[in-house]
DNA sequence: GAAATAGTGTCTTTGAGACAATATATG
DNA sequence: CATATATTGTCTCAAAGACACTATTTC
């Protein structure tokens, strides 16, 4: 019975895309591809592309982004987004996109391959302000949600910074993500007060001006409880 | 150049899943379908099916459940919980699903139609018993923290209600989804305290034992500011 | 009246937020 | 010393949780 002829089913285009953020000079921003081929020849678009067909749909992810990029994975935070498949999402065909979700410590100069259309950091406001090929424009909003969410309730902002950092930059994540500006002394005492949001090396920053900065390294926790709660703008 | 030949792709199957929850008896149920032909025939599964080719796939998701069931979808809540891929979940051909999770409010009967395999409604622990087809066990899971992490910080309580409800009966969902007991004293004043999470009828229960309780309906607010928190268990 | 469930009052503790004060660097 | 940033102290307010108490019904 099991080697039966399989039941009919419509075939589809399996794809995923990526939305790659990181934070950098107060901004969040976006790794985008512009497109070489129709359709939206010439426009912006997320990484992304076809799932092989022995190929698991996050190791199908991992892999375009490094093949696009050439950058190294190791610290980078992966979670799947959504999947977004309305019928005439692409012209050429019927097509399922899974979305996932990257966050990298620092914005790695994106490898351009000879053959690879050009990549390109770009803040997400004018990621916006040009509008992305096929349904980008939204994916990217879903993105930038789920991550300012969760930095509500989880230790994510540490995989935004460098692998060792000051409590300063740490807030200003908080700070870019949200749109806000969080008091350093209360912040401060919250991310200590929280076991296992960051842990100390016992080394300080080289400092411009003012008083030097303790260095820390991402903790072990996971989730933040209670969590950091997000101001509400009234 | 629109019109050129589309590259070539893998084809894939795509089905949507759904995780359709109610509470009832002090447990949370999961509606189940026993599959009759292969792979994993005489199993339980999640109700799903595949996608039409000019199909959304929520569209796909509602229609799936009101074929299987009959279940008049008014005050359904529905949402895209998480999409499973691994290449091996499906032994005829390379599927990937996704999965919805839908809130009922009480468990109509589900409508066995002639052709139609059987459906029942069976309380989680015993489904979890059961092992499920595919990788339905780890897609069941996920939707049941989906729905407990959720009544943490929104509304979605009211939709596992009936119509109109006691303060008690919005308290009972909280206890069985999380297996707490929660201080009514308490859980009144805070649902009370949420403007928008439940409005009053004006009507009472018509009451066995013990002060009759006043009747709401659900509010117009879908997010609880701030949340209700959930115990932690040490 | 006894029992049961609904709903209110009150006290304690925890944590968020405002902001003053102290610490340690540079120029 | 002036300035800048880091870090700590202190006070106030909001909300969670424990639990005593009151309200309104059935038996």
């Amino acid at each position: 019975m099991l080697d039966r002829t399989p039941p009919q089913f419509p075939p589809f285009a399996v794809t995923v895309d990526l939305v790659v953020l990181a934070v950098a000079s107060s901004t969040v921003q976006v790794l985008l591809v512009r497109r070489d081929t129709e359709p939206f020849a010439g426009q912006w678009s997320l990484p992304g592309g076809f799932v092989g067909v022995e190929q698991d749909l996050e190791d199908a992810a991992r892999s375009k982004l490094e093949a696009k990029t050439g950058v190294a994975l190791a610290r980078t935070h992966f979670e799947q987004l959504a999947t977004f498949g309305r019928p005439d999402r692409d012209p050429r065909m019927r097509t399922v996109s899974v979305v996932y979700l990257a966050l990298v410590a620092e914005r790695f100069e994106p490898v351009v391959a000879a053959d690879a259309p050009p990549a390109a950091w770009t803040d997400i406001a004018s990621a916006r302000a040009r509008s992305l090929a096929f349904d980008h424009d939204e994916i990217l909003s879903g993105g930038v949600a789920r991550l300012a969410a969760k930095l509500e309730y989880t230790t994510l902002a540490t995989a935004l910074c460098p692998p060792t950092f000051t409590i300063a930059v740490l807030r200003s994540v908080y700070d870019t993500v949200w749109g806000v500006e969080l008091d350093p002394a209360n912040f401060h005492r919250k991310v200590m007060a929280t076991t296992g949001f960051v842990e100390p090396t016992g080394e300080q920053i080289v400092a411009g001006a003012g008083r030097p900065a303790k260095l820390y390294r991402p903790g072990s926790a996971e989730l933040l409880n209670p969590p950091l709660q997000r101001p509400t703008d009234e």
